[in-house]
DNA sequence: CTGTATCCGTGTTGATACTG
DNA sequence: CAGTATCAACACGGATACAG
């Protein structure tokens, strides 16, 4: 019914600079943060959609048929018994990530940036390792709860390890929604309050809780 | 006649993610490419125009306005006699360089990118710092000749300092287009070739562009 | 020369509804 | 759950015309 693909991509900047290109591949609206949800790993099209709220189906599809088509996204279909489609970074697109790290890292001294408003999972995990601070860390074993997805986090001489499933031994668990975390971690929200409002809950260690979060500050806005 | 600017951004991701607002400061289109043509020094709007063959001056117009409303343009007038209006980047723009270097590194990569398009002589500048390797640098002097446009770039000690107007006493100077040079100094040009085209002319010590080029080198295709 | 203000054709984006 | 179809709004780029 619908073979043919004109796949026309008008909108070039016939420029050889890197940059230039860049832009093409990943310029578009919402496709850096398409790629940047699948950073710690596959996701189905449903949960990107949940990660992504505004971005509506139809573009969330030409986002990911174009990123295909540029080879960062692959398609893949999970082994049985699963068995459901899923959209996976390739190894290209995974190299991705100092771009999302230096977008971010820069943008956060925006005055213009509020950070109570909602965060994905996988954007909580990448802005900690954007902003860890190797100078400042202490070994701490953390692990996360959002909903049924759970990500680890372990500090270990100087450097950070993170990413999606729970890890080995954790000093501490804590359950909540990404932005209460981030509020904790960051500093702008009290470990009390968060806990006396419900929007966090804290099993464990809290001592490894604050050890962990010494290692990460954000910086100071430009203004 | 037209007070009243409605100035409606309603395209935002609503996402407390750093990179998410990075994309609603720099990600439309053009956006960043006007703030790397900014990256060396104050330009003027007939400049930035020239440099960026596509953008048409209201787009232009639209795009320096909304830098500007976000804290990363300022407009400025140069002193007398040249009392000419320019634009500048401010502080924080400035720290925007890392972002484009690494969305260059990483797009050179692709399959897709066509080096020999035409190149602003600010795209090869700032090609030169993010593909500069220390490990393989000796120290050189060279100037650039782009039309009235000059450039700088000294090797010294395992280091690359760049950028406009020319620099004391060079080794050598190379005057031709930026897409020429950078054929040259990424090696998928030789210099006797495009001498003979009349692509290039250079002046001084050969030997001294030799060494400058061995420090740099574009990254393999990730296909 | 340095922009600003229009119109206009095209393509991109996004919300809703809908199908398998 | 995983998309597709349709349609409306907007952004983009070209071509002016115009002001200082």
């Amino acid at each position: 019914m619908k073979l043919e693909k004109v796949t026309k991509k008008p909108r070039r900047y016939d420029d050889a600079c890197g940059t230039a290109h860049g832009l093409e591949l990943i310029g578009e609206r919402w496709a850096l943060l398409v790629m940047r949800e699948l950073m710690l790993g596959p996701r189905r099209f449903g949960d990107l959609r949940s990660s992504l709220p505004g971005l509506s189906a139809n573009v969330l599809t030409q986002r990911l048929e174009g990123l295909e088509a540029s080879g960062l996204v692959r398609r893949e279909t999970l082994p049985p018994p699963a068995s459901v489609p899923v959209y996976a970074l390739t190894g290209w697109g995974l190299e991705a990530e100092p771009i999302i790290r230096e977008l971010g890292r820069w943008a956060a001294r925006s005055p213009g940036h509020d950070p109570t408003l909602p965060l994905s999972a996988v954007s909580l995990i990448l802005s900690l390792r954007t902003m860890f601070d190797p100078a400042r860390a202490h070994d701490a074993a953390l692990d996360f709860v959002f909903g049924r997805d759970r990500f680890h986090a372990r500090v270990r001489d100087g450097a950070l390890i993170s990413g999606r499933d729970p890890g080995a031994a954790p000093e501490a668990v804590i359950e909540g929604e990404p932005g209460a975390v981030a509020g904790l971690i960051y500093g702008f929200a009290a470990l009390d309050d968060l806990e006396r409002d419900g929007a966090l809950k804290v099993f464990g260690d809290r001592g490894a809780i604050a050890r962990f979060a010494a290692a990460f500050e954000l910086p100071g806005k430009a203004a």
